[in-house]
RNA sequence: GGUCUCAUAGUUCAAUGGAUAGAAUAGGAGUUUCCUAAACUCUAGAUCCAAGUUCGAUUCUUGGUGAGACCA
């Protein structure tokens, strides 16, 4: 156990113990010291001095007594300022910390659960390729999924492919209009980009036609109903809904270009999934629950016909679960493949990687499937996640203001070729080595850049500041991850002598360090990689402070050696495992 | 119009109600006969406004201002 829980357990015991009374780990707070006083972890003791009716220097002084008094394998002093209990760990302890995980590269894994856990992320729609907000997507889900797996859940990864609708039926109706048959491979174009090509087409064409009928006198809203392709789409979608053989064979093929074009994509960002659904599959799922709603009373019918379930008891509005046409809406297709998911993989938690635009829908959702007493109701969570905005705004297609995931990549890839050809460093590797080092270096800088904030909050990005290599970055971490395997290489770890005392930066990086499995555990209870982020970071600035202040291969005796080995030992580890976390690999050179 | 988010150094981000609000970057000053200077050290610089709760508020409550999203 790392020793922030080990000391809210035996803090709370303590109390129990010292004051005759039940305390529990809310009754205080843990915090690590403040560098400016003396000590390691500190009890913040307002909160019990009501309780205790004693002042915080005569409760301190005997909690930390008796702390001392007894855990003195753990504990040994104490200070205290104002209401602040600063203790001291024991030497020992630190050191046991060091002997047993420098060479565990699993350090803060947690042991299986037998808990299953679904997380779905990336769910692309197939008429326009991936852009920048995606790769957010991306990357927060396949990290999120990491976190968990780390802290002990079974995780299933799916996707849902938004395959069908209106907005494929445009790029499939642009391309049978403008194409004369080009094809992805005819034309050299990823299939992504190709059919997303179309998609513009298709909005440049209604535009054109809506000027058109409103120089006619129809108003903005007519003109765009009216227009002819519109009108065409529109067929295309019943067609499509009928089983029209041409309609489908066109869909077909068209989604096939866009598969191939996301799977390169995929695979050069990381994204795997156990599971694909396509809602051309699902969108149906869901009809029959509009029935069983209506049976328990949760739906009611207007005179229309359509259905609706009220939530305005809970704050919300009236929603619409079928039309009165009988067609399903989206809410009722999700309700359907919670259910489908939960059937087929009886997951306890269900997690959606959606921005945040959509809170209100999974708000509804939730509630909606709490009130038809679903098993998968208390199991569905939204992980919202915050926009990606230019300096100008969010990104639009219709002015040309989407980042395209791919180009950025390149980028961000030539980036790193720049800069790495500039330091010279690496000029011995074989053009395979020096490849996968650039994309190492420019996926993880990417990554890292999308990662380290704060999911929930909307992040900004400026396309003529290219992201950076230096300060909080993972090229940073990335480095100094291969000036510690460069050490490691040249020199071997032997017996130690656990005597010796720890001088300050040896201390510091080994606190920082033990701390790692405690982080693991908070991402994965608040979904958050950018924890993650920030203690890699923190380790990796901590020790390169060490690094330079002191000497590992030439250090002034073979015990301080063998200390530093191991230090340097568990440091590598904790960022390599800690960047796969964030699905970022580390090199050992660079 | 209704609902929901957000507001912290010039800029981009941190801070379970706790000690002197942390980083990075940009700015200023330094460090390389010694394990990789994509590094390190020093320096200057911020809680939108107004009330309230509290021993203590960037954090909680209310009102205001500003930005964004969703629902029609």
């Amino acid at each position: 156990m790392a020793i922030a829980a080990l000391l809210k357990e035996t803090v709370t015991q303590s109390l129990s113990a010292l004051y005759q009374q039940p305390f529990t780990d809310k009754d205080f707070q843990v915090n690590r010291t403040k560098p400016e006083f003396e000590g390691d972890y500190t009890i913040v003791l307002f909160s019990l001095i009501k309780k205790l009716k004693k002042s915080p220097e005569a409760a301190g002084d005997e909690l930390g007594g008796y702390l001392i008094a007894n855990y003195p394998q753990l504990f040994t002093d104490y200070n205290i300022i104002k209401g602040f209990l600063n203790l001291t760990v024991a030497k020992a302890y630190w050191i046991w910390v060091l002997e047993n995980n420098h060479a565990n590269g699993n350090y803060g894994h947690q042991p299986a659960r037998g808990e299953r856990v679904m997380v779905e992320y990336s769910s692309p729609n197939t008429n326009k390729p991936l852009h920048l907000g995606h790769l957010r997507n991306n990357f927060l889900g396949w990290s999120s999924a990491a976190i968990l797996k780390a802290s002990g859940y079974d995780i299933i990864k799916t996707c849902i492919a938004n395959d069908r609708g209106i907005h494929i039926c445009k790029s499939m109706l642009a391309w049978q209009l403008f194409a004369n048959g080009a094809t992805p491979q005819s034309t050299g174009i990823k299939g992504d980009h190709f059919v997303g090509d179309y998609y513009v087409l298709f909005g440049a064409e209604l535009k054109k036609q809506v000027e058109v009928l409103m120089a006619a006198g129809a108003s903005k809203e007519e003109a765009e109903k009216q227009a002819p392709v519109m009108q065409q789409a529109q067929q295309m979608l019943v067609d499509w809904e009928a089983g029209k053989p041409e309609v489908i064979d066109l869909w077909k093929k068209m989604n096939s270009w866009v598969y191939a074009g996301f799977d390169i994509t995929y695979n050069r960002i990381g994204s795997d999934f156990d599971k694909t659904y396509y809602e051309s599959d699902t969108y149906l799922l869901g009809k029959d629950l509009v029935e069983l709603g209506l049976e328990k009373g949760v739906f009611f019918q207007k005179e229309d016909s359509s259905v609706w379930i009220d939530l305005t008891a809970d704050g919300l509005d009236e929603k619409i679960v079928r039309r009165k046409d009988g067609t399903a809406v989206y809410m009722t297709q999700d309700i359907g493949l919670a259910v489908r998911k939960y059937e087929e993989y009886k997951c306890t938690k269900s997690i959606y990687v959606v921005g945040n635009e959509q809170d209100y829908h999974f708000k509804v959702l939730k509630l909606i499937c709490q009130k038809l007493d679903l098993p998968a109701a208390d199991g569905i969570f939204h992980l919202s996640y915050g926009m990606v905005e230019l300096p100008t705004g969010r990104m639009k297609t219709r002015e040309g203001t989407v980042v395209d995931a791919d180009d950025m990549i390149d980028e961000m890839v030539n980036v790193a070729r720049q800069k790495t050809e500039e330091l010279g460093k690496v000029k011995d590797f074989s053009p395979e080595e020096l490849n996968e080092l650039l994309d190492n270096i420019g996926l993880g800088a990417l990554k890292f850049f999308l990662l380290r904030v704060d999911p929930k909050k909307k992040m900004l990005f400026n396309p003529d500041e290219s992201i950076d290599f230096h300060g909080f970055t993972a090229p940073f971490i990335q480095y100094t991850h291969a000036r510690i395997k460069s050490i490691l290489r040249k020199e071997a770890i032997t017996a130690m002598d656990i005597s010796q005392p720890l001088l300050p930066l040896e201390k510091e990086l080994l606190v920082e360090m033990e701390q790692y499995p405690v982080i693991i555990e908070q991402a994965a209870a608040e979904y958050n990689p950018s924890l993650i982020a920030n203690y890699v970071y923190a380790v990796a600035k901590t020790f390169n402070s060490f690094y330079t202040e002191h000497k590992v291969a030439n250090a002034e005796t073979e015990e301080k050696k063998q200390l530093r080995l191991r230090l340097c030992q568990m440091a590598a580890n904790i960022i390599a495992s800690a960047m796969a976390l964030l699905g970022i690999k580390v090199p050992e050179r660079m």
